[in-house]
DNA sequence: CTCGTGCATGGTT
DNA sequence: CAACCATGCACGA
């Protein structure tokens, strides 16, 4: 390129001028910020939108508009965004254009503003190649492509009529050329601004570096409403792209393309197909439409339907992978997809569901369901060799590749984690690489100005480490395991996680929760599948909420505010900018200055620094520099351990409630699917919810006439449900069943468990009640449930029967309507369930066997301490409840509750009649819950006072009786009991009613 | 009985 | 509503 060097000072821009002159005047924006200087005369000639024929007036490239014959200037930094090429070959000026088509840019050609190097920590957003696999997926080069219409740039170029084409894509597409005229300091400081977000993008009429030109008025004209800067708010999806098509293309720079035209530099080798229409020169990322880059291609590849590939599976190789894939050649990578590996991808059945496009757009055809054996690399260097093949299915096929187990081992990969395709040119060898889950945060870190794809000034840097915080958590927390008992907290997690990343928008007057909708769809899809365990919930709060924390505010001065296509940006200079700071402990010192402690990442020491200095994401001792004695890691920390704890206390929490909940994890570990639910259901509280490690949702298969609760749901959960006063015959039946067991075992009950209710466990229930410990702690700590677990361990593993009491009567449809009639109150629920914010995830889990509703209940009933006893038995199952009464306290009871509690076991009687159907058919009052359970506690008190929680009081209010649908009273022969006959939320009301027998 | 294979099912988009 | 795809499951070895 003609450009020239570098000026500075007073020499002009231009090097074919390089005059040298007092005062310059503003050319183009650079990419540094700063605008090209030139003398008076290159001003002038750039002012009037000839800077081209000055600039390059020796240089070739020089080509008429198809339309209009006029005359421009392909290639140069200034000039590209001017025209649009066109399939058949040759140019059109972009006024042309604008008037005939509607433009598509050409998403292979980044704008050169983006051309970077190689950037460690800087080009591996998920978005980096977005433009790229989303204006559709790579032909195999030996195979047809998935886009019959369409050729790649490759064909296209050798199909070209006109050879100047090709010279024009070469020379527009080298756009970095002209940054690698930046002296590194420049390149390196322009890399971090643009990668910071901190780097102001030019207004219109400023463009950055490379925009503007002799076309410029014209060109912005073109920008209508919508600039390519805006683009860049508004597109998640553009910035990154070019990051990472810079790092290839200027790092392959020199390598000889043997399969692919030579003289096609690097981009082309990531093989974007061109457009099926016109494409605009250089990044050209501005249409008429004002659309964006990025959106552009989505909106041509959704304008070819099904021929897009979905956001999830657009790679965002990072560049250490790109840099390990690539060492030991010169060979260009091309990114191609990934996928995250889901439970099966990453079972021992070894095969790898590819998604559809992907595999047909860069696998190697096949016709044949055998498939084909495919080789593959991993980031060692080591080959695998996989069957490529495919099944028929709904009239589709469905792409997978055997035999991954080893190399997915040999990764180490478990479903969460990501594998990445990507192909070596020119030899076109596939690579397979991967991703942890639990890597995502560091992996990703430093690319997430990137990520943000806005490119404006913004905080996006911030907003974008927010989100990713969130994500880290989620993709840990979907590593880990899809226990079917964990859906409350998988839910909750996503409502913890929306709600972050909500926040961190709204903190950041960031409108755009971009990223956390890509990964919010890819989790969408795996909502029932995916599940967070408890744990994990933990940790995403307290990640989020540290997140949160971790903004620190613009070190001065305002914002200045940009709306976007009505979205309002923040715009900082860039040491302004909100940055995520290192997590630290404020505290007083010994002087009472404020200080804060700082954790050095590499040696973990705690560090004090000064309250006022904002701290960089990773900070370590060298950064110390307020005590250089304790800059190195090899100083002693001050912090006592003791001084520590004292400055952790909720640290300390959270890890004793992570504690708990692994406790309890061990113990459900065994169990699975319904049985890890049923005992769950037990559980006094929703954040201790345990969870099974290992990722798979068992969900039992129905059959015809299966009338539980997923099969009295119609298909898909959508349409009608049945409701509390349904009464077709499974709702019948149903309610029958539940009956019939009930009456069964108030009958054996009342015979083998009037004494020792009446002995053994009203005396230590009424103590339990008064119990400080238990009742007044009753969700916050974990810790407290240990005992039970105790007891259930202690016998060296669960009661079967009980498990398969749990089991049965969790299956009622009866319990659960009754969980959910309870539930759909959602002002009882906001009450009560502290650690779910998204009434949403109601829906989901109504229509579930894994509807984790009657485990809120549980939790919502331990919120009571007056249905401290239900909650503790709040599982349908009235035997347990005795069981548990006793067994908390008395572990010598266990034994003979267990054992009066399996002769029930999966025994219906579906022809009994059971008298009140009313009664325990659960009506749906959730606006009398409230009520219910105000008279609760006046009753606890009153029994409180009583000092026991066996007397025979009476329930003076006469609660059960009016609230029938609440509560259930099952007979008038149980009313000796009044911890039974007060009114109780719904769930334990309907499981202990029999009980009282 | 276990494992692998191929297809079917159903949730999600 | 159709396509996709995660996973279940039947069946045979």
């Amino acid at each position: 390129m003609s450009s020239s060097a570098a000026a500075s000072g007073n020499v002009c821009f231009n090097s074919n001028c390089k005059e040298f002159v007092e005062k310059t005047r503003k050319g183009w924006r650079r990419r540094t910020g700063e605008f090209a200087e030139l003398c008076d005369r290159c001003g002038s000639a750039y002012d009037d939108g000839k800077f081209c024929d000055a600039f390059h007036l020796n240089s070739s490239g020089w080509r008429s508009c198809e339309s209009c014959g006029k005359q421009i200037h392909c290639g140069c930094i200034v000039s590209f965004h001017t025209f649009v090429l066109l399939d058949a070959g040759g140019i059109e000026c972009i006024a042309c254009a604008r008037k005939s088509f509607i433009l598509t840019p050409n998403p292979a050609w980044p704008p050169p503003s983006l051309f970077l190097p190689l950037q460690p920590e800087r080009i591996k957003d998920v978005n980096n190649w977005n433009p790229i696999a989303g204006s559709g997926p790579v032909p195999w080069r030996q195979a047809p492509s998935l886009f019959n219409g369409s050729t790649n740039q490759n064909e296209l170029q050798h199909k070209a009529p006109f050879p100047e084409a090709t010279v024009s894509i070469d020379r527009l597409s080298l756009g970095e050329r002209p940054f690698a005229l930046l002296s590194d300091n420049n390149r390196k400081d322009s890399c971090e601004k643009l990668m910071n977000g901190k780097l102001k993008i030019g207004v219109p009429g400023t463009p950055e570096d490379g925009y503007a030109g002799s076309n410029r008025d014209e060109a912005h004209k073109s920008c209508l409403s919508a600039p390519w800067q805006s683009s860049y708010a508004n597109s998640e999806l553009s910035a990154p792209s070019f990051c990472l098509t810079v790092g290839s293309a200027s790092k392959n720079e020199p390598t000889v393309h043997s399969k692919v035209s030579v003289s096609v530099p690097q981009q082309t080798t990531l093989s974007i197909p061109l457009p099926l229409g016109k494409q605009l020169g250089g990044h050209a990322t501005v249409d008429s439409a004002g659309e964006t880059q990025v959106r552009s291609s989505k909106i041509r590849g959704d304008g070819r339907g099904k021929n897009q590939l979905l956001p999830r599976y657009w790679p965002r190789i990072t560049d250490q992978e790109l840099r390990r894939l690539s060492e030991d050649s010169n060979s260009v990578i091309t990114p191609l997809f990934e996928k995250m590996l889901s439970a099966s991808d990453a079972g021992r059945i070894g095969r790898l569901v590819l998604p559809k496009k992907c595999a047909e757009a860069y696998f190697p055809p096949i016709s044949n369901p055998e498939g084909l054996p495919l080789k593959m690399q991993d980031l060692k260097g080591k080959e695998w060799m996989f069957q490529f093949r495919f099944w028929p299915n709904n009239n589709s096929r469905m792409y997978v590749l055997e035999g991954v187990t080893p190399c997915i081992q040999s990764m180490q990969l478990q479903a969460g984690d990501t594998v990445t395709f990507s192909r070596i040119e020119p030899e076109g060898k596939l690579v397979m690489g991967c991703r942890k889950a639990s890597n995502i945060l560091t992996a990703d870190q430093g690319s997430e100005a990137c990520s943000n794809g806005n490119g404006v000034a913004t905080n996006g840097n911030a907003s974008t480490k927010h989100t990713k915080s969130s994500e880290e958590v989620l993709a840990n927390s979907t590593k880990k395991g899809f226990s079917s008992t964990t859906l409350v907290a998988a839910t909750s997690a996503r409502a913890e996680i929306k709600m972050s990343d909500d926040l961190v928008n709204e903190s950041l007057g960031n409108n755009r929760p971009i990223r956390c909708k890509r990964k919010g769809s890819t989790m969408g899809s795996k909502r029932k599948r995916m599940r967070i365990d408890n744990d994990n919930l933990v940790e995403l709060k307290v990640t989020v909420v540290q997140a949160q924390g971790l903004m620190r505010p613009p070190s001065s001065g305002a914002p200045t505010v940009i709306v976007i296509e009505g979205c309002e940006f923040e715009e900082y200079e860039q040491e302004d900018a909100p940055i995520i700071g290192r997590p630290t402990i404020p505290h007083m010192d010994q002087l009472g200055e404020k200080i804060q402690w700082v954790q050095c990442e590499d040696c973990f020491k705690w560090r004090k620094v000064p309250d006022n200095v904002d701290l960089p994401s990773r900070w370590t001792c060298s950064d110390n520099s307020c005590d250089p004695e304790r800059s190195v890691c090899s100083a002693a920390q001050e912090l006592t351990a003791d001084h520590l704890r004292d400055l952790l206390p909720h640290i300390n929490k959270a890890s004793k409630k992570r504690k708990a909940s692994k406790q309890e994890m061990d113990l459900v570990e065994t169990l699975d699917g319904l049985d890890a639910l049923a005992h769950l259901a037990i559980l006094e509280e929703g954040e201790t919810l345990p969870a099974s490690p290992q990722a798979t949702t068992k969900h039992p298969r129905h059959r015809p006439g299966c009338t539980c609760i997923v099969c009295i749901q119609p298909p898909s959960g959508k349409g009608p449900k049945h409701k509390q006063s349904c009464d077709c015959n499974v709702c019948k039946s149903v309610k029958r069943r539940f009956k019939t067991l009930m009456l069964k075992r108030e009958k054996k009950l009342s015979e083998k468990e009037a004494e020792a209710t009446c002995q053994k466990l009203q005396p230590q229930s009424a103590g339990q009640l008064l119990d400080g410990d238990d009742i007044q702690e009753p969700i916050d700590d974990a810790v407290h449930l240990s005992p039970q677990h105790g007891e259930l361990n202690n016998e060296g593993s669960v009661d079967p029967n009980y498990l398969n009491e749990k089991k049965s009567s969790v299956e009622d449809p009866n319990y659960f309507d009754e969980k959910k009639s309870s539930v759909d109150d959602t002002n009882y629920l906001s009450e009560k369930i502290s650690s779910v914010d998204d009434p949403s995830y109601l829906n989901e889990k109504e229509s579930s066997v894994d509807d984790p509703n009657c485990l809120n209940e549980k939790k919502l009933s331990v919120d009571d301490p007056n249905c401290l006893n239900e909650k503790k038995s709040a599982v349908d199952d009235p035997n347990y409840v005795d069981e548990r009464k006793s067994s908390v306290d008395d572990p010598n009871c266990l034994n003979e509750k267990k054992s009066s509690a399996s002769p029930f076991k999966g025994e219906f009687d579906l022809n009994a009649k059971p008298d009140r159907d009313d009664e325990l058919s659960p009506g749906s009052d959730s606006g009398s819950m409230m009520r219910m359970i105000k008279r609760a506690a006046e009753q606890y008190v009153r029994h409180c006072d009583n000092g026991s929680s066996v007397g025979n009081q009476r329930d003076g209010d006469g609660a059960g009786e009016t609230n029938p649908g609440n509560c259930v009273i099952v007979s008038g022969s149980h009313q000796a009991d009044v911890d039974h006959n007060r009114p109780l939320p719904i769930s334990t009301a309907a499981s202990l009613a029999p009980n009282d027998q």
